[in-house]
DNA sequence: AAAGGACAAAAATATTGCTTTTTGTCGCTT
DNA sequence: AAGCGACAAAAAGCAATATTTTTGTCCTTT
């Protein structure tokens, strides 16, 4: 029993959802309640509670509806494993990218592309790749014009 | 002497990047030589070596020139400390955006707004949120339906 | 109270055509 | 080898429009 089971109204309390997105997202199958009545009203569990908050926040951050649908589409895609995304997983999110950590790794929600490279450690490898150039050096040493430029 | 100074077929080898690639971003000024010999030929420094490097990693990771030229408009703006972004900064990248890790924070390279949320705090908070409704509780158990939804 | 339907405003996305940027290639000069 | 210029293809961005999705409001039914 760590289920718990929600009425409607507890739960427009405890999300600050609107009844009407309540509804629409069970609707289209966003968040549906786990368990349904004898009457047709809707149960909702503590961990549909979860998943409405989760949506909730993805919103109030500037992630569309239509983006968090899709991701949770590719999702299931790249973590088959992961049942409930919005459940289960870390997200970060600014108002057009989602990303998942998983274990050590983070990637785009929406693409699946892997996040990469802390630039920092670029230094040590051109450091590294300078080596492999045997005769370069302090060859040059005449400075006649200084760049204005961008980076 | 820190420095070095490569020229540009060492450049070149060392960047991975196309002649006619060196020569437009120094035209455009998104990375210069940092001095120029008295024939009029650049030579480039350590720095502006990773800078290239940066900048070539950037597009392989599918940002476009333009995107990483705005980027580097905003940064200075943002982080006016931060001289060179492409040599200084640490950066993560999708397609879509670029990151910046900054002391604690991370934010949008592109329009600064911060990043946020581990969404995996979201069950501690939702539980707690549960503790200011005193009347629910396992008051329901009948199960009629069971849900076929995304999330 | 909860669900559902209908209508409309707002938000988001997709599409299309147009402009600008980036890159490659060739040829010429130093 | 390095730089410069010109032409063209590819990629990216932009703006205006159409289409779809989401949400609110009102009304009816259970």
């Amino acid at each position: 029993m760590t289920q718990g089971s929600f009425s409607r109204q507890q739960v427009l309390k405890l999300t600050e959802l609107s009844s009407r997105q309540l509804s629409y997202w069970r609707k289209t199958g966003l968040v549906c309640p786990q368990s349904i009545t004898p009457g047709g009203h809707a149960r909702y569990a503590f961990t549909d509670l979860v998943a409405l908050r989760t949506a909730k926040r993805l919103l109030d951050a500037g992630v569309s509806l239509q983006r968090i649908r899709r991701c949770l589409d590719s999702l299931t895609r790249f973590l088959p494993a992961a049942d409930r995304p919005l459940v289960e997983l870390s997200l970060v999110v600014t108002g057009d990218v989602v990303l998942v950590f998983h274990g050590e790794r983070a990637f785009d929600a929406l693409t699946g592309q892997e996040w990469v490279f802390p630039i920092a450690e670029l230094a040590a490898e051109v450091e590294k790749l300078q080596q492999q150039l045997p005769e370069q050096g302090e060859l040059f040493s005449a400075e006649y014009n200084k760049r204005g430029e961008l980076a």
